[in-house]
DNA sequence: AGTATGACAGTCA
DNA sequence: CTGACTGCCATAC
C-alpha cells in the first residue's frame, strides 16, 4: 500500500456487491478527496495489476465503461458486467441509477 | 525539479 | 444539450 487513498479504493471497490456498479466520484468523495476522482480511476488502474478487485464495477459517473481499454480485452469489462445482470449498451450501463451503488448510503462511513 | 498525462467531475459558454 | 476549461493529486518522463 502506498498511502491510504489507494488502500480506502482498494477497500471499497472489493466492498461493491455483486452485481452492482458505482462511480469513481462517489468513491473519492467517500474516500475524503471528492475533487480526486481521477485518482481513483489511477489508483484502479495501478491496483489491478498488483491486487484483484472488481474494477469493473466502477465506471465514470454516467455508467460509461471509460476504462474498458485498460482491462486485457475490449470487452472483458462489458461481459463481466453482464455477467453479474448489468446490461451494458454502447459502452454505457442501462438503467445505471437502479445498478449504482451509494458508497455513503450503503457503507456507515468507516473511512480508516 | 518542472511539465505532461490520466479509468473523472463540475462549471461555464 | 454539447463542447471546452479547470481543479485535483499521483505517476511518468
Amino acid at each position: 500500500m502506498k498511502n491510504n487513498f489507494y488502500y480506502n479504493v482498494y477497500r471499497v471497490v472489493k466492498l461493491i456487491p455483486f452485481g452492482r456498479v458505482t462511480s469513481y466520484g462517489s468513491i473519492a468523495k467517500y474516500i475524503g478527496h471528492p475533487q480526486s476522482s481521477r485518482m481513483v480511476g489511477w489508483a484502479l488502474n495501478a491496483s489491478h495489476k498488483n491486487v484483484e478487485i472488481p474494477a469493473h464495477r466502477v465506471v465514470n459517473r454516467v455508467g460509461l465503461l471509460t476504462g474498458k481499454h485498460n482491462f486485457k480485452g475490449v470487452n472483458l469489462m462489458q461481459q463481466l458486467l453482464e455477467n453479474e445482470g448489468v446490461k451494458i449498451n454502447n459502452n454505457q450501463v442501462e438503467n445505471f441509477e437502479n445498478y449504482f451503488w451509494d458508497l455513503s448510503k450503503n457503507l456507515s462511513e468507516f473511512k480508516s
